[in-house]
DNA sequence: GGACCCATGTAAATAGTTACATGATTGC
DNA sequence: GCAATCATGTAACTATTTACATGGGTCC
């Protein structure tokens, strides 16, 4: 599970509260990692029985309470220790896909009209990794080291994006083409 | 769950065991729905209480006794509406990226040996979808449309593999760079 | 004798989503 | 008065993976 890592990985830049991760998630990677709240709670409860983080509950006057949870020395190491490891790309799935495949039977214009929608989601993707919104966020990070890499994963959407995009079209374009042959 | 649809599509061809609709996933669609023999049986039996499959035992002598199931109209229906509608992206995951926007203390040269693991696992995908073996499965279809299906599939999985081992070079001169400047 | 094909299933673990539930303070 | 922010959690459901479990027939 990534979220346990990511958790370790936010903590380790500083003590933060399950609302504050939720928030940090929602700012940085909840383009390639989404997470909810409930399962941030549930994660955090995990981490600390694995002694990997520990949690102090901080009693506040104006707000409610919170628990602040810090990296223990056992949570640094693993953090570490995964960040170094070669990861197992996992396979890829897609619905959309699936759909396609058996479209065999179906009018070409509903094939096309679903392809259409595809592309028009991606599209909207597209669009705001390269709003402002999301460019700014490379600005963030602190050093150069920190920006390249920011950089270099606000391109990884982009590209795919893209070739997604591109591929799309072209398979629109063929679609149409085989309407008109037939 | 796609996995539902996946069966129903298959039985619209033809009636199928477990056991086969295991081998038509491995044959076709698994590298972008893969599944599990526990999954698909287990997948079966809700079909089958939703109605929209209905099995009989089929007794023989050689072999071992098999459950043969067969789409209802109900099922057609189902999978006919499914095919027909638009479907929503579901949000991108990627846990090498979560790995990699938290890379940012770690020694350049890690990040790059895990960029390049990242790469090399990539091509060995691209390098299977442009088999023989891969693009010989176009030719499985019958008609032109579905041939036409076969190949833009076959296409997205090469064009979107191209696309993220592009980036991966890319970055990993990015980071070769900012090695020598620093 | 061992590997592979045919054929079916259960159980447990892991991961993620959606809905429910509460309650104080701050700003318009 | 209402929405937003701060703050925490539980419960139920959905989906997928991995491991366990069985057993006959065929081919080398």
């Amino acid at each position: 599970m990534s979220l346990k890592h990511t958790i370790l990985g936010f903590l380790n830049a500083a003590p933060k509260t399950g609302y504050d991760l939720q928030k940090s998630i929602d700012l940085s990677i909840q383009h390639f990692w989404p997470s909810t709240q409930s399962q941030i709670y549930r994660t955090l409860k995990e981490l600390e029985g694995e002694k990997l983080i520990s949690g102090e509950i901080h009693i506040q006057s104006e707000k409610p309470n919170k628990k602040v949870y810090t990296l223990t020395a056992a949570g640094q190491e693993e953090l570490v220790r995964w960040l170094s490891e070669p990861l197992v790309i996992p396979p890829h799935r897609s619905q959309f896909l699936v759909q396609l495949f058996f479209s065999r039977h179906l009018d070409p214009s509903i094939i096309i009209s679903n392809l259409e929608n595809h592309r028009n989601q991606l599209e909207k993707r597209l669009a705001f990794l390269e709003s402002d919104e999301a460019q700014s966020r490379i600005e963030l990070g602190r050093s150069a080291q920190e920006k390249a890499i920011y950089q270099i994963i606000i391109e990884n959407g982009i590209h795919i994006l893209k070739s997604e995009i591109e591929w799309a079209n072209h398979s629109i374009g063929r679609l149409y083409k085989f309407i008109q042959k037939n």
